[in-house]
RNA sequence: CGGAGUGUAGCGCAGCCUGGUAGCGCGUCUGCUUUGGGAGCAGAAUGUCGGGGGUUCGAAUCCCUCCACUCCGACCA
């Protein structure tokens, strides 16, 4: 490609409203521009970089066995309400209506419109299993879009659906997408993991997350330091402390802590550890048929955090978790939310694995400005339910048993969950067993955020520079760099050569051959745009024989003899690629 | 939706408090000089100051209202 002919539109300003560094180096290198919030255009230069992640994808899902599709974005409601999401689907499903007030919606994933194709198409055994996907626009009217391409409204989602007339069949093929998955972020050459996840609103009973790491990601993950463990934090499970709770040593004291509310202060205040205090937090339970939802008492220790998660999927907690107003805790429970405590708390308390081994703990008097110290289980309060309540921190041991547990940022990139029956039922997918009954078929579907790659590996792949691209997604693989080629015919001729040499080798190279260029501004550009190889021909060079050659990631240029140049890339290409 | 903020040239911003000729840097265009890592000089073009309403002799500036965008929180395959 000549650089004439193509789009650079690079920005030496950072523009304001860019927050992470791959949006910032998006817009700066000329990939995408913004048309409104959470949507973007994808430039010439993005759009080569978004293809090249798709052409990865595609070839290993064929390569998997799943057939490719396209189905509609814009779907029909009837089909939502079928499946009941309709009305479970929140303002994130944009609604549209046709001129003839029909509604619609914009599509934010595809399992009702193939589990309405596929009842139509297969109605034997004998045509399972089978998977089907599609690389898709898909919109999702985010809360808050952020962070560009990342968590845009508008975004490209590979999505595919596979159907089963067993669970064993089901299993076999989301180990096969499992074993899929990575190969496509291998090839894409991403450091990765996938993790044990939850399965969130889709539904369903086993899950995996795909996850680049990288510190701006939005998800804490969890791995062991000695086995192959790792999970969203929202999953991975706080195992109980190991041995005995300790016996009591003090006495239960009520205290004065005037003013102090958090557990911050109150430890500070009573020169005890945060560890050593148990912090109650009154969430809404299940509502009865009508009436007042009931209040649960959640304990923790102090310095641990709550896990929404888990705590909402406690029977009689409220989901979604919502936490008791201020109001109604002063009304029914005559204590402010900063001296509240389990003892003598007249409510369901769930209490955390953690804080149910403490002994001589503190914590709120449910009296204002009082707390207890030298509380006691069982001796001072009745325990009640044990349960996981809390996130993992760094260091828990891991729940199997290996080693112990730390933490990093993840961007999610995929996420592969097993169905089972939740739509074929609900949509009446059926097809005939080898005896001749009708059985609903069992269903996983296996996400990709086709654009978020993208972002995710400038995440983890950029310098001072700019973007950093791994080979395999670059948008060119070679930079050619003329200096001064209008006063030297011997720098433009062997310029031209070699551009069609590269080009016919097969190697996509951006050839810097605009009239007059600086050459501090092609360096400054092609290092923004990321390309991996770049070649710059000088009249300096020539005279000596030769031409120069820099990897991306190198440090220095070296000089590489003028003959020898195609071979050289040539092994360049295939070592790094 | 709650909290906070921003909207002035393609981009980044100043001007607003204290009303009186619309500004700076980058980019763009022209010419000359330069050219081995985001050039220099000279000149030029570019604005419904987010929209509407109001106050005023006069509004980018003060008041009201609507809109858009950003950040923090809740949400999310």
């Amino acid at each position: 490609m000549r650089a004439s002919r193509f789009l650079i539109a690079t920005l030496k300003e950072t523009p304001s409203d860019a927050e992470v560094i791959s949006h910032q180096l998006m817009l700066r290198a000329g990939m995408i521009r913004k048309l409104a919030s959470g949507l973007y255009t994808w430039m010439p230069l993005g759009l080569r970089v978004l293809r090249k992640v798709e052409r990865i994808i595609r070839e290993e899902m064929d390569r998997s066995g799943a057939q490719e599709v396209l189905m509609p974005v814009v779907q029909p409601s009837e089909l939502w309400e079928e499946s009941g999401r309709w009305q479970q689907y929140g303002p994130e499903l944009l609604r549209i209506h046709d001129r003839h007030d029909r509604s619609f919606c914009l599509g934010p994933t595809h399992e009702e419109v193939i589990t309405d194709l596929i009842r139509g198409e297969i109605n034997s055994y004998k045509q399972l299993p089978a998977n089907f996907y599609q690389i898709q626009t898909k919109f999702r009217d985010e809360i808050r879009p952020r962070f560009g391409v990342m968590r845009a409204r508008e975004f490209t989602m590979k999505d595919a659906y596979s159907f089963h007339l067993t669970q064993a069949s089901l299993q076999e093929t989301y180990e096969v997408m499992h074993g899929t998955y990575c190969a496509i972020f291998d090839r894409i050459g991403l450091a990765y993991r996938p993790v044990l996840a939850d399965t969130g609103s889709i539904g369903g009973a086993f899950s995996h997350e795909f996850h680049v790491l990288a510190d701006s990601g939005e998800d804490d993950i969890v791995f062991s330091n000695r086995s192959t463990y790792a999970a969203n934090i929202e999953k991975a499970e706080a195992v109980a402390p190991s041995g005995d709770r300790p016996v009591p040593s003090q006495e239960m004291t009520e205290v004065a802590t005037p003013g102090q509310e958090s557990i911050a202060q109150v430890a500070e205040y009573l020169k005890v550890a945060p560890a050593q205090t148990v912090k109650t937090l009154i969430v809404l339970g299940e509502e009865p048929e009508e009436g007042k939802a009931p209040l649960i008492a959640l304990v923790l220790r102090g310095d641990h955090e709550l896990n929404d998660i888990k705590a909402e999927k406690m029977p009689g907690v409220a989901s979604p978790l919502t936490f008791a107003p201020e109001e109604r805790i002063q009304a029914e429970l005559g204590v402010g939310t900063g001296s509240l405590g389990p003892v003598k708390l007249d409510l369901p308390i769930l209490l955390d694995r953690a804080a149910a081994h403490l002994a001589d703990f503190v914590c709120g008097a449910n009296r204002d400005g009082y707390h207890l110290t030298g509380v006691n289980w069982e001796r001072d309060l009745p325990v009640q339910e044990v349960v996981d309540l809390r996130n993992v921190v760094a260091g828990d041991p891991s729940p199997d048993g290996e080693g112990q547990l730390e933490i990093k940022r993840g961007i999610e990139v995929g996420h592969i969950f097993q169905l089972g029956t939740k739509y074929s039922e609900a949509m009446n997918a059926r097809v005939l067993d080898e005896n001749g009954k009708e059985k609903p078929m069992i269903m996983g579907c296996y996400g990709i955020g086709v654009s978020r790659v993208v972002a995710a590996a400038i995440e983890q792949n950029h310098d001072d520079q700019g973007i950093i691209w791994p080979e395999s997604i670059a948008p060119f693989q070679l930079a050619l760099v003329p200096i001064n080629p209008h006063k030297s015919p011997a720098v433009a001729e062997k310029c031209e050569a070699l551009y069609e040499a590269l080009t016919q080798m097969g190697i996509e190279v951006l050839y810097m051959n605009e009239e007059k260029a600086r050459l501090g501004v092609m360096l400054a550009n092609t290092d923004l745009m990321g390309i991996p190889h770049r070649i710059v021909v000088g009249d300096r060079g020539l005279d000596k024989g030769t031409l120069e050659y820099k990897g991306r990631r190198d440090s220095e240029a070296r000089d590489i003899p003028v003959d020898e140049v195609l071979d050289f890339v040539r092994a360049q290409l295939s070592v790094r690629g």
